[in-house]
RNA sequence: UGGGGAAUAGUGUAACGGUAGCACGACUGACUCUGAAUCAGUUAGUCGAGGUUCAAAUCCUCGUUCCCCAGCCA
């Protein structure tokens, strides 16, 4: 085969790069650009798009993406949202060189190149209110009809656009609108309005404006002047192509090449900024970094890494339909990652007190523990061991069905890097419940190993009842009931799938002493339990972790199936 | 019933006229001081009907189904 030059394997917008690269089309340059507009906050959706833009450049010789804010409309726009998302770009691992970009930067330049349009008979002032044009612009399936203001001649438009620019016409009273054709099947290309007039102050242009650009306007002439060779953006924007290339046409100026994909969908979850804003300003997340959220504020506070995300962007390829990935592969990216970079550490989540009766009163002792068994470079360290310990409640059975191993009356198990320990006796309050077990325990598997070569079926974590620090631990499920959140009774909406048990507080947690100086964002695998990472309500007196995600769990699924039947 | 797109195992993707492959999931089993990880295996697919061809997921025809468009949002 021909792999050295050919382009398979690619998805379908490398291999137009690929050809177009091959054919010199553009020069040799690569030019990308991921074009959010700061009115939210990006989600795992928008780093699709980045991996896919920021890649490409990367993967090219000399190849670019900028980061360019795509502030057109004051309205919707603010400074917090441009600060965040660069926050979340570099992140996810990478850099827009020199400085970001903002399309208000270009609105003189937007505004002169509208003017060469007026000039050139392609672009007129309507007095038409929104009502009247969209009555004019007519339906899916019958034509429009003219403006009564698309005769106007060039003098007149020129002199009223320069006046709406000027600020002598109230918000909504005129728009400059392109000539084009009133009864195109592509309702895109019924003279478009391509300036509103909106007395409102943007962000970074202040006062200084009171008409503003349309996206299909404004699109093409900021990927123009950047000098974009591909402008990559979603399937919705497909209709738009026609009327991208036309006023690029018509200006005859630099003209980019645009590209579109399919957005991503993720089962469990919902991927519009409308939706999540939603969630948010309903108070049924906490914010937009809420750890339930897929925004990349909310997955970095979760616990998921940049290498994982940009993994997982990898596998789900690039393409021209719709489709709804899995969740549990972006959960298999992560914890693949996580797996090899996370040091180990144990927990007790639902604490269970064990008191070892053979073991002296007063003493403790430190055992060797293995930080990373996937990283030799880890290292070990010291897990204090004492007479009273806590271990996980669903450890213990005290009437075992099959293929339960753990902890049972009269049964032996190992706890992990100290000794095998047998139960004794169980005790209980009045209501029955289990409070505490005792145990004997065997001096000589100190470390973990019977020197007689015996086994056991089991090894269970466990901290020190004494040396064990308080935790707060935070569960979490998936936001949604259903892998389509969108799927509804009629008249609800995707809201009413909202999993009720999608946060678990646990308020009596303990874990490890080592664990007393660990930092906000830092990432652990509590053993047999899953991920962790530490919250930024943490503090020194009150530790706090989100459970990033579990690990997998076959005895989970078992009890699973034998509650169903 | 206008226009623009798209259909490959349960899911996501590859194959560019020449053996339908990979990953996730699910299910077995091995191993195990994490019921993790790892390893081995099983499962299951070209939207439909015709046509061209020695050969079709790929080319042609006709269907079917799905997505997008009637903001002075992006």
């Amino acid at each position: 085969m021909n792999a050295g030059n050919s382009n398979t394997g690619l998805d379908f917008i490398r291999a137009i790069v690929a050809e177009d690269l091959k054919t010199n089309k553009w020069d040799s340059q690569v030019v990308t650009r991921f074009p959010p507009e700061p009115n939210g906050l990006l989600h795992i959706g928008h780093a699709k798009s980045i991996c896919l833009n920021f890649g490409i450049a990367a993967e090219n010789q000399g190849g670019k993406c900028n980061l360019r804010f795509d502030d057109t409309n004051p309205i919707k726009e603010e400074e917090q949202y441009v600060e965040a998302i660069k926050e979340d770009v570099r992140w996810l691992g990478f850099d827009w060189g020199d400085r970001p970009y903002f399309a208000s930067d270009y609105f003189e330049q937007m505004y002169e190149y509208a003017v060469q349009l007026v000039k050139a008979g392609k672009a007129y002032v309507c007095d038409l209110t929104p009502d009247e044009i969209r009555e004019y612009r007519g339906t899916l399936t019958r034509p429009g009809k003219d403006s009564p203001h698309r005769s106007r001649s060039i003098e007149e438009n020129l002199e009223l656009f320069e006046r709406m620019r000027a600020g002598e016409f109230p918000d909504g009273s005129r728009t400059l609108r392109a000539r084009i054709d009133m009864t195109h099947p592509n309702l895109n290309m019924r003279d478009p309005v391509i300036y509103r007039i909106l007395h409102a102050a943007h962000h970074r242009t202040g006062e200084q404006w009171c008409i503003y650009p349309m996206y299909d306007w404004a699109h093409g002439l900021e990927d123009s002047i950047e000098q974009v060779t591909h402008s990559i953006c979603t399937l919705e924007f497909e209709n738009h192509r026609l009327l991208y290339d036309w006023f690029l046409d018509q200006l005859g100026i630099f003209h980019p090449q645009q590209l579109e994909f399919a957005r991503l969908n993720i089962t469990y979850t919902v991927m519009s900024k409308r939706k999540l804003l939603q969630l948010v300003q309903d108070g049924l997340v906490g914010d937009w970094d809420d750890p339930r959220m897929p925004t990349i504020c909310g997955l970095r506070r979760r616990g998921y890494s940049p290498e994982s995300i940009r993994n997982f962007c990898k596998r789900i390829g690039v393409n021209k339909f719709n489709s709804t990935v899995d969740i549990a592969l972006l959960e298999h990216c992560l914890r693949e990652d996580l797996n090899k970079t996370s040091p180990r550490v144990m927990a007790v989540l639902r604490p269970l007190k064990v008191v070892i009766d053979n073991y002296p009163q007063d003493q403790a002792e430190e055992l060797d523990a293995v930080n990373n068994p996937e990283d030799a470079g880890a290292g070990t360290r010291k897990v204090p061991f004492s007479r009273e310990l806590y271990i996980e409640r669903e450890d213990f059975m005290e009437e075992p069905p099959k293929k339960f191993f753990r902890l049972a009356p009269g049964r032996e198990v190992r706890l992990r890097y100290a000794y095998f320990i047998t139960c004794t006796n169980v005790v209980k309050n009045a209501d029955g419940q289990i409070v505490e077990l005792h145990c004997t325990y065997d001096p000589a598997t100190r470390g973990g190993d019977a020197p007689d070569g015996r086994k056991v079926k089991s090894t269970l974590h466990w901290v020190s009842a004494k040396h064990a620090l308080e935790a707060e631990v935070r569960l979490y499920e998936h936001l949604f009931t259903k892998e389509n959140p969108d799927d509804v009774e009629e008249g609800q909406d995707f809201k009413s799938n909202l999993n009720p048990n999608s946060l678990e507080v646990l308020d009596a947690c303990y874990v490890e002493p080592s664990l007393a100086d660990a930092k906000p964002l830092g990432r652990y695998q509590f053993e047999r339990l899953g991920y962790f990472c530490v919250d930024p309500d943490s503090s020194a007196s009150k530790l706090v972790f989100n459970r990033t995600v579990s690990l997998r769990d076959p005895w989970a699924k078992i009890q699973k199936l034998r509650n169903k039947s």
